[in-house]
DNA sequence: TTATTACATGAGCATATTCTCATATTACCG
DNA sequence: CGGTAATATGAGAATATGCTCATGTAATAA
């Protein structure tokens, strides 16, 4: 009946738009996909991270509590050294293709 | 045969780190997702994008130059028109699961 | 040629991002 | 309890990003 209402169709609402752009953010920082890269396949301590990816550990825990924010990665303790393991296999997807394709 | 020298395998080169986070820093403004998504399935002059969206026409301009930079995507001339188009299916991929997926 | 339309570009500002340094916090061990 | 190892957090500086304003360029029409 109201078709149209729909010229503007297409266009994306606030919050796809919002969650979209922040799913790619995450992933637009070489040190961030470095390390989701690095969690792919096992689940690593804070300092495994630090040392495998030659970088400062508080920069390791920021870029966490980053990813964390955004649940794709999830964390579980072991006395006073966390293990960090990722957790949207959605958005690992999508960092997996990209690779794959920038490889060629 | 050498499987220990393997122990910091996985890790990306930096070309393919700089290309991966280039490629989701293009994806990661809602400025720039909003174009591309207008631009998926036809052809528009800036004019058209600017109005469409409701953009400055500097902002439009800025942005399709970032976008053609990284051959997101091309265009072609009509008289004093300038009519841009999506130049990367991968990328376009890209942006229709993260949208889908942000959807539900 | 001049005027007009459509688009591109440069400079500057406001904000956001990322890292580093220093300092918490937390759990464990003796 | 104090000491230590592992991680988290806050503040600050350096850089990057995105928009706006003004102006430049290019093609066309009169």
């Amino acid at each position: 009946m109201e078709e149209e209402v729909q010229t503007i169709s297409h266009e994306l609402d606030e919050e796809t738009l919002f969650v979209v752009s922040q799913t790619f953010k995450a992933l637009s920082d070489p040190t961030r996909i470095r390390i989701l890269n690095l969690l792919c396949c096992k689940e690593h301590s804070v300092n495994e991270i630090t040392e495998a990816l030659n970088l400062g550990q508080s920069t390791v825990s920021h870029q966490l509590r980053f990813l964390k924010n955004l649940r794709l990665v999830k964390f579980r303790r072991e006395g006073t050294t966390m293990y960090y393991s990722s957790d949207d296999i959605h958005v690992m997807n999508l960092l997996h293709q990209a690779i794959d394709h920038a490889k060629h």
